[in-house]
DNA sequence: TCTAAAAACTAATAAGCATTAGTTTTGTAA
DNA sequence: TTACAAAACTAATGCTTATTAGTTTTTAGA
């Protein structure tokens, strides 16, 4: 059969990973089959272990990948001497972005971690939390600053996250919309709300 | 071995489905064995055959009955007499309540429709294309009326629509907030905003 | 053109899956 | 106590799964 095809830059476990992620997104972690990926990727399951360790090893590298990135940002954000408010503004927009760009592997983060087998399922549910309490603390910081109202911390956070990730219907919809409608309208919503 | 314990109303086959429904949101539909339901009930696998039809039966019947809560409580809100503003709020508030109250049967309804078969998987997304449409137009009324921002009624209904749905990582953090205040500052984040 | 490594293949393994058929046990009402 | 129905069981079917071993083909460099 055919080989896999790689793009210019692009390693062939690269492509591997890309292909998994649709098949992940689309059909689930669990309903998705070594077999299907090989056929997408025009060849027999067998010879995807040439390049992968297993199947689990995909869905972590997928994982760990989105984990890290999300990391490295909020490292930025926090670093950077802006007010608590800028500082939500750009980690908010950041989610939005690579919502709409890295797609289909922030879906397959958000929805298949659960079946990354310990400790690696451990691990990643640390890095989230610890995410989320660096978050918690930019609001408390607001708080105190009085540049925020005296709402829960966490149910902000809870609340901002829960929206931007929820930008994984988005697709189908953008045919009116541009992303950067979508990204200011989001941002005024979730800092500023909806009444007039 | 046991027979399959029903509490003093619930009938055997509802029993099944909320134990499914634990057993689904936590591992997965198709992760989730029809072997691992029966051990939960105490019972061996063939004898769920007694009361339910199939696996995929039992994900039908989790999902169009969340589906159906929330079209029958949206048809309330449009009947009543309120401004748009209370009809959002009170949309919200049931959002929130049933997230909280029907944690795992939502959590499937959220997570797991992909698998549903056809005609039904074509029937539960219309069923939720319709929902979103009779909120935008909420919103849009909304709009209209002055009582709304103008911003782009799709992306405010997303936004909401993730936002309560995001409850879903509540759990485990409810010790220090009871659910009125969550209600409470979730409802007031997304119609007001969190700026001071 | 020859050689060695990379990357594909085929075949097989062992396990798990939902579901069906047929049988036995259990509970209930006469 | 007997008889009937409900609800459990055991055994088996046929299918799919990820993964391994061993082999052949393809590719690239000398």
């Amino acid at each position: 059969m055919a080989k896999i095809i790689s793009g210019n830059k692009a390693s062939k476990k690269e492509v591997i990973i890309e292909k998994a992620a649709f098949l992940f997104k689309t059909k689930s972690y669990s309903a998705a089959s070594m077999r299907e990926l090989a056929i997408a990727l025009g060849v027999e399951a067998p010879s995807l272990y040439n390049y992968i360790g297993s199947k689990s090893e995909i869905l972590e590298i997928i994982c760990f990948d989105i984990a890290d990135q999300f990391t490295r940002q909020l490292d930025e954000v926090e670093k950077a001497s802006d007010s608590i408010l800028i500082k939500i503004e750009s980690f908010l927009r950041f989610h939005i972005k690579i919502m709409l760009n890295n797609f289909n592997e922030v879906y397959v983060a958000n929805h298949e971690w659960k079946h990354l087998k310990e400790p690696l399922l451990t691990d990643f549910l640390n890095q989230r939390r610890n995410y989320e309490k660096r978050l918690i603390h930019l609001i408390e910081t607001g708080i105190k600053n009085n540049e925020l109202k005296n709402i829960h911390p966490y149910v902000a956070v809870l609340t901002m996250l829960s929206a931007v990730r929820g930008l994984e219907f988005w697709h189908g919809h953008k045919k009116n919309v541009s992303p950067q409608v979508l990204e200011n309208d989001m941002v005024t919503h979730l800092l500023n709300g909806i009444i007039k």
